[in-house]
RNA sequence: GUGGUUUUAGCUCAGUUGGUUAGAGCGCCUGAUUGUGGUUCAGGAGGUCGUGGGUUCGAGCCCCAUAUUCCACCCCA
């Protein structure tokens, strides 16, 4: 039998030991942080039922949503369904039934409800409403949860962007209060922070805000095509965004009071004082911009960059109410590394209303990109925690450093001892390419003396040690 | 979903207008050095040229299909 050539689905990675002990360098970090404000981890299955992620992420969702075949004979109910079709001459038959009454010319959206019920999560807020709801009677409100998995997209690969990635998700559900927003900025500079990004930027704006910039452009009705076309504005600048809306169907004098609005410069206050004048007749702004007041002006930590962004529309479509997006401004990674916002009726879609929710995420793979192109990583991150291999001459040699090695172990130091009988250059081969530490070398001579010839592997420095004094080495 | 791009040794890449036995550097293995790694020197192993078709006397090179890499758009962590 030929052998296979092993290849990974489009989008997808390994992670080698070097890797794993970075991105969970990473992971702790953030877990570290979400625990120290109060949140709770949970975590849910890999695939839901497609009826709870359909139509929460918008179309473009949707489509790029992981579906799974059913099991068993996953044609049957497609069956049915034609055999229905084709006892019934009146119906304007989805599939065009053939001669033989076998299914021809699938359209395959179509086919897809019938042959598949669940998918890969797209992302964690959404199974966590449904959860909460699921929930609902064990939670203690307000609840504070974070959660770190894996998310599935089916999107095109490129640069920053998988088809397999991770999400740190922190969200806190039945709770109005602003004091949830102001935590979650916290928690962000915390995290990039001790990661050692420091050039990084928190974008913020307001769903109502958006909303009341389309109320007094046209109507709210137009918000969504307002907000794709100015989150370009960074791309294709002004002229490329007037161009976009006059081809929807805006008037030049719309687009004159729409780029009066978002070209507003100055200091975070000044913005908004002029806001407030030009939305005054949006009652829906005028909440938005005060909600984005009362974050500015009660932010504890004013080290933190916090930069106004009316363009800022992301392309979820739960949110409602302040939304945030967070980008490195070293780095060639231009686009976000994390992102949230607030969402009041999430839960009311499964059944649950008037449970306001709020939220942010950290993109895992994404700031490892940047930490890796940065040269972020803590230096001491080895791919093995071994702190110490014995290395022996021959099998006597070799069982006098089993105690040794108890020993150690038992101190909480990790140590092994190298299992085979190869020649010490090839012993110290494996621990310089491990870059472990420290070699202890057990010969006839060190038996005799009940010592260990230990050698740092970093300087070249070499002593003759007893098990007590290695501890004490290793150990500090 | 649209457009471009990549694929040759474990890795990074050469490979002329289609023409004998497909190369380099690094890595790996062995030895110099049977008790000392990261330096040096000598030798060695390792390739169905992504896959499947086609054109040709002859294909790594030309054509078609497909997978894959990376990038941009769309959208997003």
């Amino acid at each position: 039998m030929a052998a296979q050539k092993p290849t990974l689905p489009k989008g997808t990675r390994d992670f080698g030991p070097a890797d794993v002990q970075k991105r969970k360098y990473i992971l702790n970090t953030i877990e570290t942080v979400f625990k120290k404000y109060g949140f709770m981890p949970l975590e849910t299955p890999t695939m839901e039922n497609l009826s709870t992620l359909e139509g929460k992420y918008g179309e473009e969702g949707d489509k790029l949503l992981f579906r799974i075949l059913d099991s068993g004979d996953y044609l049957k109910s497609l069956k049915e369904h034609n055999d229905k079709i084709l006892s019934d001459e009146s119906q304007d038959a989805t599939f065009a039934p053939s001669f033989s009454g076998k299914l021809i010319d699938l359209d395959a959206k179509a086919a897809t409800k019938f042959i598949s019920e669940k998918g890969l999560r797209y992302d964690l807020t959404v199974p966590f409403a449904r959860y909460v709801v699921m929930h609902r009677n064990e939670i203690t409100f307000p609840f504070k949860r974070y959660q770190m998995q894996p998310v599935w997209r089916a999107d095109r690969p490129q640069k920053g962007r998988y088809r397999e990635f991770w999400q740190c998700d922190a969200d806190v559900v039945g709770s109005d209060s602003l004091l949830n927003e102001l935590d979650l900025i916290q928690i962000y500079d915390e995290a990039f922070t001790q990661l050692g990004i420091k050039n990084y930027e928190i974008k913020i704006n307001n769903r109502k805000v958006l909303a009341g910039i389309a109320e007094v452009v046209k109507s709210i009705d137009v918000m969504n095509t307002i907000a794709v076309a100015i989150d370009k504005l960074d791309k294709i600048g002004e002229d490329g965004v007037r161009k976009e809306l006059l081809e929807q169907g805006f008037s030049e004098t719309e687009l004159n009071i729409l780029f009066d609005i978002i070209t507003i410069k100055g200091e975070n206050k000044e913005i908004l004082n002029q806001l407030k004048v030009k939305l005054q007749s949006s009652q829906e702004g005028l909440k938005g911009i005060e909600e984005l007041a009362f974050i500015l002006a009660s932010n504890p930590n004013p080290k933190i960059n916090l930069t106004l962004d009316f363009s800022l529309a992301r392309g979820l479509s739960y949110y409602t109410g302040c939304i945030f997006e967070v980008i490195s401004n070293d780095g060639t990674l231009k686009s976000s590394i994390g992102g949230g916002g607030r969402y009041d009726n999430l839960t009311g879609i499964f059944g649950l209303p008037n449970v306001s929710g709020v939220g942010i995420s950290f993109g895992l793979d994404r700031i490892y990109d940047v930490m890796e192109e940065l040269k972020l990583f803590p230096e001491q991150l080895r791919a093995t925690s071994t702190q110490v291999l014995f290395c022996h001459f021959d099998e006597a040699t070799q069982l006098y450093c089993l105690p040794a090695l108890k020993a150690l172990r038992d101190a909480g130091i990790a140590a092994e001892v190298f299992p085979d009988n190869k020649k010490l250059g090839k012993q110290l081969d494996y621990a310089n390419a491990l870059q472990i530490p420290f070699a202890a070398i057990a010969g006839e001579t060190e038996m005799q003396q009940q010592v260990f010839t230990v050698k740092n592997l970093i300087t070249g420095e070499q002593q003759t040690c007893t098990i007590q004094t290695l501890i004490g080495l290793v150990g500090q």
